[in-house]
DNA sequence: TATGAATGAGCTTTCATTCAT
DNA sequence: TATGAATGAAAGCTCATTCAT
């Protein structure tokens, strides 16, 4: 009705302390609203669909709530943090050793990490492309690991271990986009691969490009045996 | 309503022949659809949008085709067709000249093609995470260019050119999801960008990665002064 | 889902023909709320009971209105011209007569055309308390008769007929506000009244207010008799 | 829910006596209830505005109040209380003096109430008109001056200082509705207006209407300088 | 008394599709 | 072919009120 009305109000998803009860309601509706949004992706998702799978009224997700995108904003949060954790799970590789054992192991961990969370990769890459909050925050996550990747590439150009020719953020770009999207084609559309093969190409095309050795090419280095293996296209 | 539609009643978008008159009124329907897709995307798009726009009733729009995601389809069709044209105009190189022009030349017509119809590439993006049929119709136009070049890598690993321990396939879809990715990026995300540096180092990473020489490397090359312009990235 | 959508679709309610079908339906809304709101007030009608009445499904209410606010005004214009209307029906005074007796004539109009329309007007005073348009609205229709009468005023006051201590704005003001209020009280709310003495007594005070003598007080005038009925108060 | 509420429970609202802290949460919970109301209306009010700015919880409303409802009543008891208080401050005027004088000071008492509570008076307007019970306790109000009203003029009559034509009760209510007309005009409408020129013009009209001399004008009567002042009409 | 989570009926609005003309 | 009115299933969101603690 009026235009002024209900500043004071309670705000849903204020940062008010919950109850126990509270949270795990609050918990309850965040699982539900991803496995739904996993299972059906975000536009087939809707609030009955959470609640009723939550067993709670319709009413209360806008205790918690302002939104379905604010609900699915807060899974993404989760989604990210958890990539982020897994790619950083992969056990650390010396600092004074093959620059191609740091490439494989970050190539290795951002596929392991896209693997736990494909169906929601898939979800975000759908609502980013309509939802614009939601394309800023892939696109601020991308910059973040591009910049960090082109920051990494002067700093090997300047020890004199990759060609000045290359560019490192157009390089940073288009490699990023190459892991990001291999893992895209790979996991979520389904093209058969096997994941010890996909990391080994990854790698060796990444340092190829760049111009870095690659450390299982070298016969003196602990090998990778049984990597060629037969791989299906479908 | 909408369960038993009859199944032997007047379908529409049959390939019957169309007067001349329907023949017009059919091209005005996917003009107007093409330009409020592309403004507006295929969710803010309603049908009665697009016979607005194309100055007919609505119930006309049911008379050419069955659905919305039908006119889509036929947009989608006439957006590959429009691709492939522009890739292919791109003037022909030797064929007993560098690999790394022909390499850069698929590139270069990519990417225009890419500007020519970045918005629409968006939006079929943005209905393939949702629409099976679509999803479909893109995976199919992606593997058919991931074979056609896994088949050159193939050939020129067998000339000896390229590494034996690239696997063709797995390479295609790499390098082929770091070009098309990279466009992507680019040119619908708004990164900033120099269309003939983008091609180069693209053309640069492609080449290092399989290990072949790029032309504009030899100095004995007609070569590409300027091209190392002041990049800025957002 | 976006917000630039839509400017081109087929907006209801625009001034575009309708052909004969589609005015009947249209009518029958109208007519459908006009009845609903009567009974119910505007906050007790819903677009669900108006389209029942009319016996047409819930959407088709937005092929002509775009809310419930919309067919609302539209009654209420409907409401304003018949009130005119009705005022003006009262058979004519001679302009050279008593001063009084046109009053009177305009008193007996107003109080006839509220009888006629009194539900909407409680209805009309309902929602402008809230709606900040259709306040401006009834304001507008005020603010036109009391300027009307305060140019009257202004003219008796130059011919010498009334007291030049009266503010013909004030006077306007308050001898309308309380022809209005009184109507208001008696139709609306319910007080009990006879018309013919309600219209004798009101005119009597607003001649007596305006210092102007009332023709019925004459006894060579043909006069009023049996008025001063037994009158209860609830 | 709701159709099996406890009939035995703890009904809230009742009249058992409070603890300290209960008057305390009382009060404050009419004290917001008022500022709320008066700041947004009865319908742009809710009651989680209302306990959030009393710093309650929602649930302690209940504890109170059966319903919005009710404490709108009370709000509204105080608001008339109030007003009755404000009007009767007034420096009453000598009981053998001139009538005029009696009804010069009941006019400003109303209008100065008015002033005070304004906004309150404007949503129990809003509220009377669509919940009965509140449309009786205004209406109790009006009747009661009403009566008063009609039992002076009766009185005057008596006294021979009232011409017998005019009917109390119509009277008392018409002249009661031009006064509280008038100040809802002006004071909630917003037309503009001068607190003393509005009584003086008010009183009178009112005066005229019943063919009582109005003391302002008699030279020998203490006067009232500067009252024509300059009146703008939006 | 106080809390705040939970309830669920109820509302407006959208829009792809159908159909009588 | 063309028309445009009619359809009706959804969907998201609000909020007065209840209730377990």
């Amino acid at each position: 009705m009026g235009d002024n009305a209900s500043i004071t109000g309670p705000t849903p998803a204020m940062n008010r302390p919950l109850t126990a009860r509270g949270v795990r309601t609050r918990t309850n509706l965040v699982k539900a609203a991803r496995a739904l949004f996993e299972r059906n992706g975000f536009l087939d998702t809707n609030v009955g669909d959470i609640t009723a799978r939550a067993h709670v009224a319709h009413g209360t997700f806008y205790t918690y709530f302002a939104s379905k995108e604010e609900i699915f904003s807060e899974v993404v949060e989760m989604l990210l943090a958890d990539t982020r954790r897994i790619a950083d799970e992969e056990p650390p590789v010396a600092q004074d050793g093959w620059l191609s054992e740091r490439i494989e192991r970050a190539n290795r961990g951002y596929l392991n990490a896209y693997v736990a969370n494909a169906r929601m990769m898939a979800v975000l890459e759908q609502v980013a492309t309509f939802n614009p909050r939601l394309a800023q925050v892939r696109r601020m996550s991308r910059q973040y690991s591009v910049q960090r990747s082109a920051e990494a590439i002067r700093r090997w150009q300047g020890r004199g271990l990759i060609d000045l020719r290359i560019d490192p953020v157009y390089a940073a770009n288009s490699l990023g986009s190459m892991v990001d999207r291999s893992a895209y084609v790979w996991i979520v559309l389904g093209e058969s691969y096997q994941m010890d093969v996909a990391v080994e190409q990854l790698t060796r095309l990444y340092c190829n490009a760049l111009g870095v050795p690659y450390h299982r090419d070298d016969p003196t280095c602990a090998s990778t045996a049984g990597l060629r293996a037969e791989v299906v296209t479908t």
